[in-house]
DNA sequence: CATGAATGAGCATTCATTCAT
DNA sequence: AATGAATGAATGCTCATTCAT
């Protein structure tokens, strides 16, 4: 019993991740859904409250999921630059390696109501955190610079890579993802390293 | 009749805006809108094939306008970096000015169907390629990097802002968003200046 | 317009009594209702909140009427016991004129939810208040006897009346009702008449 | 096991009236009435063929109990008079002391099909056919005049008897209905004796 | 050009019933 | 006998779009 529910339960958010990322929220059917995970529609019923539910039930699972992936990733490197070199590099692969997840994350989950938005913010705050951990720690080790505000840089790095990410999704996953990591990791060492001189102000 | 026709195309966009804003593309009204506007339902299909293609109008209108607004400014700066510097800060200002228009941009532009993406890809291009063109001729003028690939830079310092956009709009416009221009150019320019050093690879 | 909308409002009225008679409220479908009044689906709820608020509808305006006909009639009776043998008269004749109202009356508004039920109560107070007045003027004439509760009277006759209607809608109107009134009007006169002797208490 | 089995359809028989009694017929959900017997839905299956026969056996079983209890009762009483003040009384007090049934048998047996309402006339039968017995003998008798017919007669009195129970279960039973006994019987007793002279017609 | 009443396809969700265990 | 997870048919209601006026 226990495996089946559990099976049947992970059936359905798999099917629903494909859906959601094929055709987007409000396009999705639930008896399509259903479909893809070999139910019946009012199953779907029996394990998640309604349709929404379920699109915000795929983003905590696979959220959780990428965020301890990556928690356990950048506690294996020794500092601050490296760490964020490591996150950049996993973001851009981890994505590349299951670009439905990816189609999801990118373009589906901004079209729900206002809750749902605010709802995203708080899953996704665990991974702007765990950069923005790196950031604070990159600060005090004295490797990054004192005089940017970690709210910004964080997101500064999670926006680029959100960005790269959906423009490889909408290119329709043509070309080669994880490559552009050292780049990436280039301009933002760069950019925010402790002994960088400030752009002169004209 | 031309005037007329022209403030009523034009209203209707204003309130196609206001309400895609507040509501998102699925759950705007196509019967809001024409309320909104002053007009009949019907008249929108006078002006517009169908509701998507009002978001698409929108969009197009919208991005021309602001797109040749940036293109002057930065016209009259002297060097690369500081045409980088006035475009981020002007996109930000801009859409700090416009709120409405950002909520647009930022949220619900994402949630049409494939052919829409793909769409707005199109009228983005042309504010990419902006930045775009400012990259290039600040490799070539030898004030930025060649190592670094053009379509990523851009993508990263307009993923960068859209985040801090995206940002601000979901928190409610609650707080200053021009002022992150500074630290936001400090990152790029230094990110992609010439003489940076290479961050050491592990 | 005028005409056009009125006209389209009590063919969805007429179709609903239709319908809602033959086949109850739960077993009515929107659609075969509005295929009945000869319009779309939606069309239905151009005129009505919903379907409850359809059954509301019809009992409110055919109730209304046949109170006010009831009302007129009764006028044009000289003392309480001739309008109390109109009143019987009347009611079995106009059901049975009415079949198909008399079903809805009879057999599908008891089908409601608690709010409905209450509601219900409101527009029937209104005849029973009417055979309400018509018992305390008897009593205040001398024709009635003054130990019975007026309450309790007029239930008695409403009760009586309803039962026979309802056993009629559902012998499928097999026979005569209006024959029926000189019987039950018998029976409530010498009921409730001034000068009854007490029946004889145990 | 004969005795576990006979409790459990009585539980389930039970459970049907109290939520059938609350609820209604077409919102009372099978799921509830098993919750409420303290089994599992498809235990109901076992018992009853399905929720309409569910629905039917609440009545049958009901109805054939209290039946039985009038013919006892009403055969200790020694004339027709005296017998219509029992069964008068009875009704009242017996369903006020059920309020949950008397608001099934009021209030839900009226909202099944056809099917259904045909079935209730030959259970509602027996006890129509009780007060018609007491009139038949009375008229035979010389206590009730023969002018007057049977079936219009123990309708006249059931209806009246219906009217005030549903008018109490609908006004949540806040006043003592057993007490109306003796105006009822007052009414009857004096409109249908055999030495009421009968009304004037007008 | 403008209107807005009318349309009807489309869909999330419920719940009586079944049946493998 | 008893269970309760699974089923899937069934339907009220919405709303983009049309078109007669």
């Amino acid at each position: 019993m226990r495996n089946k529910n559990e099976d049947k339960h992970q059936r359905i958010l798999d099917a629903a991740v494909k859906v959601f990322a094929r055709k987007g929220f409000y396009q999705s059917k639930v008896s399509e859904i259903a479909k893809a995970a070999g139910v019946a529609d009012g199953t779907i019923y029996l394990y998640f409250k309604n349709k929404e539910d379920l699109l915000i039930s795929v983003f905590e699972v696979e959220m959780q999921a990428l965020v301890s992936k990556f928690r356990s990733a950048i506690a294996a490197e020794k500092d601050p630059p490296s760490q964020l070199r490591k996150i950049i590099a996993m973001h851009l692969s981890e994505l590349q390696a299951y670009p439905e997840l990816a189609a999801v994350f990118q373009v589906e989950l901004r079209q729900s109501s206002r809750f749902m938005r605010e709802y995203k913010k708080l899953e996704l705050k665990q991974y702007l955190d765990l950069i923005g951990g790196i950031i604070e720690e990159g600060q005090r080790s004295g490797h990054f610079r004192q005089n940017l505000p970690v709210g910004l840089v964080k997101r500064a790095i999670f926006g680029t890579l959100d960005e790269l990410v959906s423009t490889w999704v909408l290119a329709g996953n043509r070309y080669d993802l994880e490559s552009l990591a050292d780049s990436v990791t280039d301009i933002f060492l760069n950019g925010i390293r402790q002994d960088a001189s400030l752009p002169e102000k004209n």
